[in-house]
DNA sequence: TCCCTCTTCAACCTATCGGTTGACAACGGC
DNA sequence: GCCGTTGTCAACCGATAGGTTGAAGAGGGA
């Protein structure tokens, strides 16, 4: 769990393979095709996807000798799961102090009439 | 915007990096705090700060020797928003396809009959 | 003032990352 | 049955990440 979450977070800090996964939001595609808009060798692009495949974020259908990449929108949701999780937290902390703050300004307002 | 997202990103690969975020959520604390539970440096917790920091995920108040570290939640919807959007974008293409099926099973209905 | 605590800076070390090139495995088309 | 296309594996390379230790800067307390 800590650990997939640390490849997810991993595989989408590279521009590279954010792109490649908003080009998969779209469509499925072969290896070759996800390849040929970057200037850089298809290996490399293959091991971004090994990369992303290892995060669970894709995966990869042998349909003849071309590879079908597809994406796994779904591991998607662990991210956002954790993110919303802590920022959730985050402004419960703020609209506490918030109601701290209100209370004192009222006491105040009660202190001075 | 393209550079911050992999910044924060890559901020959030780390584990420790995740478990400063979550104890942050809940509190501010100083460095000393923060890397207390931690068997590693104090220098090292610095440095994993120094990384949130330029990511934007926390900012670092100057009270007195101490410094109190604070998480800055805004920055989590960039995140958010980016996963969201594809994850969204995913889900309207099997929303299609589902569409796409559904027509196919009627025009096979309607030839069955 | 002197010292003690808190934090960061600097140098270093090892492992991993993202890229390269070269070879090779696996199929389909002809 | 061979050839060309598609994709991966392997070895290598420079840069970066995460850790260490040592030193130094910046305030507060006695």
């Amino acid at each position: 769990m800590e650990e997939r979450l640390s490849k997810v977070f991993a595989a989408l800090a590279d521009p590279t393979r954010r792109d490649l996964v908003a080009r998969l939001a779209t469509a499925d595609a072969t290896v070759g095709e996800l390849a040929a808009p970057y200037d850089v060798s298809v290996q490399a692009i293959s091991k971004h996807l090994k990369v992303l495949e290892d995060a669970g974020l894709v995966t990869k259908a042998k349909v003849a000798q071309r590879r079908s990449v597809h994406l796994e929108a779904e591991v998607l949701d662990l991210m956002t799961a954790w993110i919303e999780r802590y920022r959730q937290r985050a402004e419960q902390r703020y609209q506490r102090l918030d109601a701290v703050l209100a209370r004192m300004n009222e006491e105040q307002e009660g202190k001075a009439s």
